[in-house]
DNA sequence: CCTTCTTAAATGTCAGACATATAAAAGTTA
DNA sequence: TAACTTTTATATGTCTGACATTTAAGAAGG
């Protein structure tokens, strides 16, 4: 952590900037106590308030976390897994909501992910990962269900088989790619037939990593890409049918 | 947004989730304006520091972007990709350090998502992408170049592979997979020996890219990750005995 | 020795003020 | 009228000082 001189704006971003520098390259390690809010002022030459601002900036990245009382402060926290797939899904469906990026190139993006993950699925995948895969497959073939709940159980099943590789980063790479993509997933509406197809070709990807078969569900993520891209093409020659049909 | 009860600490948390939340799901577009910061005050009632910690919060996720003077304000900000890949790189290394993830699940899960995206490239790159390809390697080459350097240069080839799929989603998940890695990658000494096989391994990968033969591309890489293991195991082989002799 | 009270240090919050940037409106001049 | 200049209003950026609240550690008392 060094003073040098800035321009004079932005104060907060400038002394988030100089802090998270200092995590990031592990000059400050995790679970150390930073300097109190007023020793900080004093050594960036700020106010306090300003200071608050570049810390709770750090907060929002989850770099720190802070704690009251006598012995309390802002602390380097240990980013973990779990909580960094909620930036990833949040920053991951923002992209694709504020980008006007097509469903056919995330879709592509999605399966080539997945279907990456496949064969060490196939291989690794405890009876735990299967039974998910196996209850959401049940769940989809419930009658009543909405499409967004089918697309949630959709979102669980594929996780399950993301998961089954056992390898955390894997996991975390593919929460953007799987998870992000639900709002979009959301759009398309599934009937009756569609969602019959999509339980049997899921049936068929549990019934190969169950038989540690990674061709086979690789395969079979394939044809699932090419049925999902089928089913958003539909959906919008529905939507553009639609709007002709107004314009009259 | 809406102002309901909540737990009297962390106001600015608080406050920060509601917008958020307004923004993520689309109640709030892109470009809009939200309310000045004594406007907010008065809604969440609350000070108006307080409603600055909470926009700082946002702005340190990249959601909004303010502007000084009389027509200015706080506006929800477009999430580009290329301001992602940023975040996505600084917080996958986090991850990676903070987490004791060993090299070989960082190393399984960079190469299986890369090697989802080397058929894709292998059919679509265009020339420009096979040129930084070929220039990289040729920097490999250069004998008086740091381990710092020739990681970097390595990082870049594999990005120019990458971006050759075409395809945004893909290159900014594989921002974190590659790039992220390269701090681990850092601590890997090259000898001259096995950067002239990584540069004999990259012309290869490089030829069957510029042929557009996918299949082999993905056997490269696979080649690839076989011996980038060996290097780390021959580090960490090496660092296990200087430890021993040291505890003599 | 254990319990209770006090105290100090830290973050959380507030109020009001001033500084500064910026665009639009008002005024001025050729 | 047109172009330039000045004023003004509104917003964020920052500072000062204060009080509230939480928390751990020390002091006091049984």
């Amino acid at each position: 952590m060094k003073s040098d001189k800035q321009p004079h704006s932005d104060l907060s971003a400038y002394i988030a900037d100089d802090i998270r520098n200092a995590i990031v390259s592990g000059e400050l390690d995790v679970d150390q106590r930073l300097p109190s809010e007023t020793e900080l002022a004093e050594h960036f030459e700020v106010s306090r308030p300003t200071v608050r601002e570049a810390l709770k900036r750090l907060a929002a990245q989850s770099l720190i976390r802070t704690q009251r009382g006598a012995t309390g402060g802002a602390f380097v926290r240990r980013l973990r897994f779990e909580e960094a797939y909620d930036a990833q899904v949040t920053t991951a469906a923002l992209l694709l909501s504020m980008n006007a990026v097509s469903f056919d190139v995330a879709c592509e993006a999605r399966f080539a992910l997945e279907r990456a993950c496949a064969p060490l699925s196939a291989s690794r995948r405890t009876a735990d990962h299967l039974a998910t895969m196996r209850a959401e497959i049940h769940r989809q073939s419930q009658p009543g269900l909405s499409d967004e709940a089918f697309c949630a159980s959709d979102v669980a099943f594929h996780r399950a088989l993301v998961d089954g590789a056992g390898n955390p980063v894997l996991s975390f790479q593919l929460a953007g790619a799987v998870e992000g993509m639900q709002p979009l997933m959301n759009m398309i509406t599934f009937t009756a037939r569609s969602r019959a197809r999509i339980v049997e070709l899921h049936t068929v990807l549990a019934d190969a990593v169950q038989e540690h078969d990674g061709h086979s569900a690789d395969a079979q993520l394939a044809v699932l890409e090419e049925y999902t891209r089928g089913l958003a093409v539909d959906v919008m020659e529905q939507r553009a049918k639609a709007v002709l049909q107004n314009a009259k």
